[in-house]
RNA sequence: CGGGGCGUAGCGCAGCUCGGUAGCGCGCGUCGUUCGGGACGACGAGGUCCCGGGUUCAAAUCCCGGCGCCCCGACCA
């Protein structure tokens, strides 16, 4: 210790710890108001921002940007099962809405809709797409005539407006963005081997790409699509412990096809109603992967979608050392193109400020070079995720860099996965599986349930919001442990987005 | 749809109780000094105080009526 003497610094320097603050806090501590801090994570990380519309946002370049790299690698596989991109219309009229009861009752709610073209009042209003199951079956219904037409395998990249009561960035807007694919088959079973098809890419896209570790499972009947047979989904489980559902794919039986006549003839010249799938995901997986990942620095992006992989923070002092250390940054900076999504930060402003910045916007990894690592022929790189920084040397750094991501990833994924199992609980009986929820705690809680849909309300209400999120294909177990009747399947408990 | 909160500079807010020149912080612009974890100084730009009525010599402030947004519940990808 210093004497008074020797003092430097000012006197109350001396109290504070030695080692600098990692970083600074500009947004809300995720562990004192997750709500908070998701807001500010999306809104200061450029992610997306409120408009004058109400319930919508706009999602702003960077944020646009993960969704072009999620849409991309979606729509390859979405290709490579054998299926085409069209476009259909945003409005559907509203006879069209209403030919499927079930249907017409979920979604009633939440559609918005013209009545006006011009100063004219329209003769049939027209809804703007909830989902378009309706629009998609009367039109196909003109196309389908044989079995040789079968099976459709299509998809379209749209907005659909649901008009929600509350909204939040991302998780729920009154417009969203998403893909809906669309299928017909010949066969009941064709239909159902399309809807786990489809599932297991959205579970490639989650775990793969989001580095989000999900539960695949069927929904039960009251958390099901309106009109479908079953309804099969993925689930996510956030930092906070709660759970959300990332993608979703339905098994829509003959219900769609039978109520918009849509059918063809077979090999026996009888007249059949083909068998129809849908499945969507939409801009809220953004909502999944910043909840699952982000800290209290901000977000972290998966390598593999994130818009900028390694961003290079040049360090120098005045024009000398600029051109050096310039010379320096296009060097690596040309080095890394062919790995990865790089960007050098040429603001004019303090390399402190820009770290922050880095971090708050999640970019895996940083490169800073300035004169002493030109100097000693490597640069620093430091990690979004544990904030070390590496000495890495400039010859074959892009080697290195490309290892790194490819580490990040597997890192970000293991870690995502840690957490979920700190929320993981295993309940035998109701005492336990209220225990998991009790006082507004947030649990994974899975255990053998009876299927009855009475026993899945009684714990909602019980614990007041608690829903079976999926129900998986595996042997339960015991009794239900809800309600202590004979199990027929094993199911995921949560409190939900 | 129930409950709560808020509309004042780009953003965050104070001022309102008790009417009298519209403020603070951040950000923004110019210049200078700085630059290895959000620097500092000087000067400067920026306002239908959400809208409409009313009271008053005078309204951001008081009264009446709208509108909008956010948060918490019920419903939902």
């Amino acid at each position: 210790m210093p004497t008074v003497t020797e003092q430097t610094h000012a006197p109350e320097a001396l109290d504070l710890p030695e080692r600098e603050p990692e970083y600074v806090e500009f947004i809300r501590k995720k562990s004192d108001d997750f709500a908070g801090w998701y807001n500010d994570v999306v809104r200061k990380a450029e992610l997306a921002d409120y408009t004058p519309v109400r319930g919508c946002m706009v999602i702003r370049p960077y944020g646009y940007a993960l969704w072009e790299n999620i849409q991309a690698a979606l729509d390859r596989m979405i290709k490579d099962t054998g299926h085409s991109n069209m476009y259909f219309p945003l409005l559907i009229p509203e006879s069209l809405l209403l030919k499927e009861a079930e249907h017409v009752e979920g979604f009633a709610p939440e559609v918005a809709w013209v009545t006006h073209g011009g100063s004219e009042k329209l003769a049939e209003r027209l809804a703007i797409r909830p989902t378009s199951e309706t629009i998609i079956g009367t039109l196909y219904k003109k196309w389908i005539r044989s079995h040789r037409d079968l099976p459709v395998l299509i998809n379209q990249w749209a907005n659909v407006m649901r008009w929600e009561m509350r909204t939040r960035l991302f998780l729920r807007t009154a417009e969203f963005l998403w893909q809906e694919g669309h299928t017909f088959h010949a066969t009941r079973d064709e239909a159902a081997e399309e809807v786990a098809k489809m599932l297991e890419c959205y579970r490639v896209l989650a775990e793969e790409w989001l580095a989000i570790p999900v539960v695949k499972g069927k929904k039960t009947e009251e958390e099901k699509f309106p009109g479908a047979d079953y309804t099969v989904s993925i689930e996510a489980v956030m930092s906070d412990g709660k759970a959300l559902q990332s993608g979703t794919s339905h098994h829509l039986g003959q219900n769609f096809t039978r109520a918009y006549d849509i059918n063809y003839t077979d090999r026996e010249n009888t007249r059949q109603f083909p068998f129809s799938t849908s499945w969507g995901l939409s801009t809220r997986i953004i909502g999944a992967l910043i909840m699952c990942h982000g800290d209290d620095a901000g977000l972290i992006m998966p390598p593999r979608v994130a818009p900028i992989q390694v961003v290079i923070v040049p360090i120098y002092r005045g024009d000398e050392q600029k051109v050096t250390v310039m010379r320096a940054v296009a060097e690596v900076r040309d080095a890394l193109k062919p790995v990865a999504r790089v960007h050098v930060d040429e603001r004019d402003e303090k390399p402190g400020y820009k770290y922050n910045d880095w971090e708050l916007r999640g970019v895996p990894l940083r490169i800073e070079l300035g004169p002493r690592d030109v100097e000693a022929g490597h640069a620093v790189v430091v990690d979004r995720l544990d904030r070390e920084k590496h000495q890495v040397p400039l010859d074959g750094i892009a080697d290195r860099i490309e290892v790194m991501l490819t580490e990040f990833q597997a890192r970000l994924f293991g870690r995502a996965l840690r957490t979920r199992e700190s929320f993981s609980v295993e309940v035998s009986t109701r005492e336990e599986l209220l225990a998991a929820f009790a006082e507004g705690r947030n649990s994974f809680a899975h255990g053998p349930w009876c299927g009855d849909s009475a026993c899945e309300l009684d714990i909602k209400e019980a614990t007041r919001g608690v829903t079976i999120r999926v129900v998986t294909e595996e042997e339960p177990t015991g009794a239900c442990a809800a309600c202590g009747k004979p199990a027929t399947a094993l199911a995921y408990w949560a409190r939900a987005y």
